[in-house]
RNA sequence: GGUGGCGUAGUUCAGUUGGUUUAGAAUGCCGGCCUGUCACGCCGGAGGUCGCGAGUUCGAGUCUCGUCGUCACCGCCA
């Protein structure tokens, strides 16, 4: 070893011992008669200190020494005459008698501090300098931390993890795939995954009934701060088990998170609402719930008292902002250019002040009256001090609309705290959903989630209500993870595609493993999959998931530290049998 | 695919209605001084293809168009 400590674990407890550390240098402060060099590593930061009256050559070897040099110093632990509390090691400092430069470094291109003066981009292209720093390096041992826990909780109720092929086929449902040319078969091509799924299916078939895999997934859409081209799922799967059982389990490793992430221990079980309960009550399918301001349906009692706009609509329904009335003409008109904003797309707002002195004042005083007014106000649990925020329209955008409203006033009420986690299932998701532009139906979660019982009949007469075994979790309007109890038998799946629009040698073509497999045996099995970068980024108290991968690509799907995507050699393409055309 | 923001010293930014000699500030960097600093201090210095390309104009960092890069949002993401 290079060195006998890190530069963290230094304390009084060690005077006079002599040490050797390694690390880069932090910042050196040059005083004339002696320098002092602040070391770092990834434990810490420790002060070196060099003499002019004690050894003026290695003194002046220190003053020459830069930023982000890599250095290993030895000497002895000395108690610091004039101390600094604000870190771990600030009571002491090393005499050093000997001073070695590892490897020199040019000036980095942003600093290396807590708080840095590089632009994301820069920082992207000098990622591993960017690592350096405490707030990335912490993400980046939050994010270890967690697949740790991970781990060790599903391994505690006996999961076994188990690899799945990366080089796998390419189908046509869901996102578009990456692909990958074959060389010894040209013109084939492999995909990558966009989950594990159809190999999980199978490993229950295998009779592995309690399976999990932390594992890279990819999928070729546009990019988000919250979505990026490959990501990480905790994909698991289990057999003999209904809905309630994979909720219970895996309620069981969100709260193991909760509590040994993030120190606290969640009282009782997580909500459990229906689908059709949750857009009526936020509007959205993936609420936040660290606040209540629950949308309410005022139509009944707007309708028909001669305010157009109100009488020719689907739907009327609002929010209550507790505290709102303060809200200035300023601050409503900014909100209704918000809602009119074209990605939130109300076409208005009518607000209703309930003043504290008493009196209502509204946008539309003119075509109702107080008493009207009052039994909005009721409905939407309004009191003296509130704003209501009413938009109206055609249900669904109405409600979309609402559901953005809702989390702006969370935000400018305060009422997003980042030390609260309010999870959430959301169960009985529609089984289908209608593709206007394919004249089709799709499923909304994945082909191979089953129908609740219940709801088989549906079938042949109205496809759109059936009501899937599919369930997601989420925490502060967070989609965490979400999955389904499978179809397991031959003639269900098969009918299944055949809803999809599949024809059934399409399905056979696409899936017909599966579909064999299911011949031979197949456990009832449901599982579901988490999108453990969205999880760290929560627990980190982010929605970028780009700061908690060490090594992420930006919203062009770019690698700009390795710069790629880049081009092929003309010997690369002929090998792969691959032309490129350019458009 | 669509909408919008941004692009000016190494870095983060300012730059007025298109017009004042040499395009500024902070920080970083380099040199000098300094024996208790820890955001060290003081003095001095270097550092610019105003993203790129056209255009308008007597004159463009500033206006227009295109293009590239980047970020955010919509579509998309079973």
């Amino acid at each position: 070893m290079l060195r006998t400590h890190t530069c963290g674990e230094l304390r009084l407890s060690n005077k006079e011992r002599e040490v050797t550390l390694c690390g880069w240098v932090q910042k050196s402060r040059d005083l004339g008669g002696m320098t002092f060099i602040d070391i770092r590593d990834r434990y810490g930061i420790t002060q070196l200190v060099f003499n002019m009256k004690t050894d003026a050559g290695l003194c002046n070897k220190a003053r020459k020494i830069g930023r982000e040099y890599v250095i290993s110093a030895t000497g002895t632990v000395k108690e610091r005459s004039n101390k600094n509390l604000n870190i771990s090691t600030g009571e002491i400092e090393i005499m050093v008698k000997e001073l070695k430069v590892l490897n020199p470094s040019e000036v980095p291109p942003f600093t290396i501090e807590e708080k840095t003066d590089g632009g994301e981009e820069l920082r992207m292209k000098y990622r591993y300098l960017d690592l350096r720093r405490n707030p990335m390096k912490n993400n980046i041992i939050l994010r270890y931390e967690m697949a740790r826990e991970v781990r060790k909780y599903l391994d505690s109720i006996g999961f076994i993890e188990i690899e799945t092929p990366v080089l796998i086929k390419s189908t046509p449902e869901g996102a578009r795939d990456f692909v990958v040319p074959s060389r010894l078969k040209a013109g084939e091509f492999y995909a990558l995954p966009q989950s594990p799924q159809t190999f999980k299916q199978l490993l229950m078939i295998s009779g592995f009934d309690k399976y999990f895999q932390i594992v890279k997934c990819f999928r070729d859409e546009d990019f988000r701060s919250d979505r990026q081209p490959e990501f990480t799922q905790i994909d698991c799967e289990m057999s003999f088990v209904e809905r309630d059982d994979i909720l219970e389990t895996f309620e069981g490793l969100a709260k193991h998170l909760f509590k040994k992430i993030k120190k606290f221990d969640y009282e009782g079980t997580f909500p459990r609402l229906p689908y059709v309960e949750v857009i009526e009550k936020y509007g959205t399918d993936k609420p936040d719930t660290r606040f209540e301001m629950l949308v309410q349906d005022i139509t009944e009692l707007a309708k028909g008292k001669g305010f157009k706009i109100f009488d020719s609509v689907e739907y009327i329904g609002g929010i209550c902002a507790k505290g709102g009335a303060g809200y200035s003409r300023k601050q409503l008109d900014a909100l209704t250019d918000f809602v009119r904003k074209p990605q939130i797309g109300a076409n208005g707002l009518v607000y209703v002040k309930l003043n504290s002195d008493g009196t209502v004042k509204s946008s539309v005083d003119k075509f109702f009256s107080r008493e009207d007014l009052n039994k909005w106000a009721e409905k939407m649990n309004g009191v003296t001090g509130d704003v209501l925020l009413i938009l109206a329209g055609e249900r669904t955008k109405t409600l979309f609309a609402l559901s953005k409203l809702r989390l702006e006033m969370g935000k400018q009420l305060k009422l997003m705290d980042k030390d609260t986690f309010a999870p959430l299932w959301i169960v009985d998701f529609p089984l289908l959903e209608w593709d206007e532009e394919n004249q089709r139906y799709h499923a909304m979660h994945h082909p191979f989630t089953s129908a609740r019982k219940d709801d088989h009949h549906l079938f042949a007469t109205d496809p759109g209500k059936i009501r899937a075994n599919a369930y997601d979790l989420v925490i502060n309007g967070v989609e965490i993870g979400g999955g389904s109890i499978r179809i397991h038998d031959k003639q269900e799946q098969a009918e299944m595609f055949r809803h999809l629009g599949f024809t059934k040698e399409e399905a056979e073509k696409q899936f017909g493993f599966l579909m064999n497999a299911f011949q031979y045996g197949a456990p009832p099995h449901g599982g579901i999959a988490f999108g453990f970068d969205r999880w760290v980024a929560l627990f980190g108290g982010s929605n970028s998931i780009r700061d908690y991968m060490a090594f992420p690509k930006n919203t062009a799907g770019r690698d700009i530290m390795i710069d790629t995507p880049s081009l092929l050699s003309d010997e690369q393409l002929k090998e792969l049998s691959l032309k490129v055309v350019n458009k």
